[in-house]
DNA sequence: TCAAAAGTGTTGCTTGTACACCCATGT
DNA sequence: ACATGGGTGTACAAGCAACACTTTTGA
């Protein structure tokens, strides 16, 4: 049976940019290389992959994550020089940035949140280059059909804010009106009554994330 | 480390109707019951999991099939009492009805096409029902997004026979003229100069599948 | 009064559907 | 001639992008 583990490919807005959470390997092999943070399925402990996934968010990064989405599976001989034979089960999540306290642990130094144009540019570990562009790959046409990354926002937002965070992961401008009338068409938004941001300017109506039909 | 396998969902068009390539079970668990036929990952054979899926098709078929589509992993430890926790790694294969030679193997009493829509109303082995729902879904949003089933075609076609094996697959009828206008703005199918197929009527342009760009 | 962000309306393109119509062939 | 399926054209609606415009606030 092969050596099974679970990878999360996890993304963060940050300061305006889109970013990855990657460890730093301390041990061979690919020492000093970034590596996306995972961990060996438990067959004692987890009762499904999801919930596999979530222990080891939790084990690796202290958060607990109620969705994640699975990506794929990945499996060969060569992908890991520690076993004859690894299978990878890939999970993505999306945190905001400021809800990850990076303590290290074993086999890993640091774990950072790293740019992710930056990232995919150096050498990393594995195969993880190619499995995190699928998963941004995978996050953008999520946006695009416009199943939002509510887990960025707080409960109540401002359409601008939404906007601001989706172009951030699409790494391009939308236009504000096309953007709420798609928004308004489908109705996976919804204004909070009398609810108003005053910032520096004119008041923004709020809104909060409605439930799908 | 789980109990790995491999699960095959195939289909195929057999006189108009969808159906899904099931086997009977001659042993426990579940004996008596239709499940997808599988089989598990053997670390010493197989290069990759699309590797190990074609393997499985190979021996449990006795078809070799160059493109299977991987739907996803599923794993708990209850989904097969013959292991304390097992992990399937689902694909998908289109193949038309005639190439399957339904041989029957250990554990397996008959091998056979079943309608889907039959199929999944009887009671079936493991999570396998979830499983197909899962893979029809998958396989119509294709389908409506143009990736179309030329497997399910000869060389050449036309475009009635196209249209009439895209209708089959989802179940619906499809404008003629829409569904031309789409595949000639996509430029997925190109005319085969001069062949033609005549028929009891009128005859028929050929066409080929155009690889993708 | 001006900058900045909120919010709305107008136009036009693109995509897809519905439906009508001609064409070629065997019976 | 006519039924049958192949093949094409037109009209209409939906969805979306581009862009211009008005509104409301703090400085």
């Amino acid at each position: 049976m092969p050596f099974t583990r679970i990878e999360i490919a996890t993304f963060s807005l940050i300061e305006g940019g889109l970013h990855v959470l990657l460890a730093k390997r301390s041990e061979a092999p690919h020492a000093g290389e970034w590596a996306l943070p995972g961990g060996v399925l438990r067959v004692d402990l987890d009762r499904s992959l999801e919930d596999a996934a979530m222990r080891v968010m939790r084990e690796r990064l202290g958060v607990a994550v109620p969705f994640l989405r699975q990506l794929g599976a990945e499996g060969g001989p060569t992908r890991d020089p520690r076993a004859p034979w690894t299978l990878s089960i890939v999970y993505r999540a999306l945190l905001p940035g400021s809800s990850v306290s990076p303590s290290a642990g074993k086999r890993i130094t640091t774990l950072a949140w790293r740019n992710v144009t930056d990232a995919i540019e150096d050498p990393l570990a594995f195969d993880h280059a190619r499995l995190i562009e699928r998963a941004l790959r995978q996050t953008r046409e999520d946006v695009e059909r416009l199943d939002l990354p509510f887990e960025w926002l707080p409960g109540t937002f401002t359409l601008g804010e939404l906007q601001a965070t989706c172009e951030a992961l699409l790494g391009a401008r939308l236009d504000k009106s096309s953007f709420r009338r798609r928004l308004a068409d489908r109705g996976c938004v919804e204004p909070v009554p009398g609810a108003m941001r005053g910032g520096a300017f004119r008041p923004a109506q709020l809104y909060r994330c409605r439930p799908a039909v």
